[in-house]
DNA sequence: CAAAAAAAGTTGTCAGCACAACTAATTTAT
DNA sequence: ATAAATTAGTTGTGCTGACAACTTTTTTTG
């Protein structure tokens, strides 16, 4: 191929997500035995008092419905989220945190975010609006519609 | 918390890069079942003639050394790629294109590309550079080292 | 209103990531 | 030179992504 795969975009950005991702584990290890993507869906959790729809967390975090199912019922297990019926339609439900979930979220982040923070830091405030932006763009290239 | 979902690095960069692997492995189905990440480790061979070990594959794509073990198997079985003994070490091998996989080389990519490439043409040439650019800062930031 | 279509979840299967535990071979140290 | 440490790869397990097939419920059509 003409570029390098080294300066290829597809190869930085997956490769960049993986390492976050691989890190994000690796940092939420101490605390329970939490996925990335447990700890992604407990975050929209934590900002939704009224609980999500399994639909509405797969809009949020892209992960698929099957996956989410089976996320949940491990949630459920630790004791962190509930479903509750939906009233409004019975195929659906909703999840909500327990007290137990909802007390993780002081737990956790703190020093998550800390940490997390100074590697976003490596980069320049202009630096990180740029590289959401462009980011956005691709997901608009992408087909990801958002608000 | 602060930001909003939608305005944090991480979740972008993690969303774009599911988007981006998604439609890949879309554009992949048409062409006897290959994986992205099996694509990605076909592109690194067709690049290298003399082969590569599982663990030179594993430095270059990320992948653990578990999942290429068992992805290998399944090339292999495809016809794809063949393992040769290494005769400088004799805990490893040598993974090399068959003609077969050679073949592909040819028959896949090209379509591929273009439609790639109208994906990252949603980017001027600058915020190309600049993504690029931020992308190597924070793989730096996250540990990882490369040429 | 009844039939057809669409939507919400679940289950099954295959592929990949992460980690632990293991074998075999090589390198380093004593 | 031998013992210890390291490295390369494999296998097992749990969790997630993608997709297909399926059930139940809701919405849309005729």
């Amino acid at each position: 191929m003409a570029l390098k795969l080294e300066d290829q975009l597809g190869y930085n950005l997956n490769r960049t997500a993986m390492l976050f991702r691989r890190e994000l584990g690796r940092s939420l290890k101490p605390f329970g035995a939490m996925t990335p993507e447990q700890w992604q869906t407990m975050n929209t959790l934590w900002e939704s008092p009224d609980g999500l729809s399994p639909s509405e967390i797969r809009d949020i975090t892209l992960q698929d419905l099957p996956s989410i199912s089976r996320m949940v019922k491990r949630m459920e297990e630790h004791g962190w989220v509930e479903r509750l019926a939906d009233p409004e339609d019975r195929r659906s439900f909703r999840i909500k945190l327990t007290a137990k979930g909802m007390k993780l979220e002081k737990e956790v982040p703190d020093r998550l975010q800390s940490h997390f923070q100074s590697i976003l830091g490596s980069l320049s405030k202009k630096e990180g609006q740029d590289l959401l932006s462009s980011l956005k763009k691709l997901r608009t290239a992408l087909g990801d519609e958002y608000s």
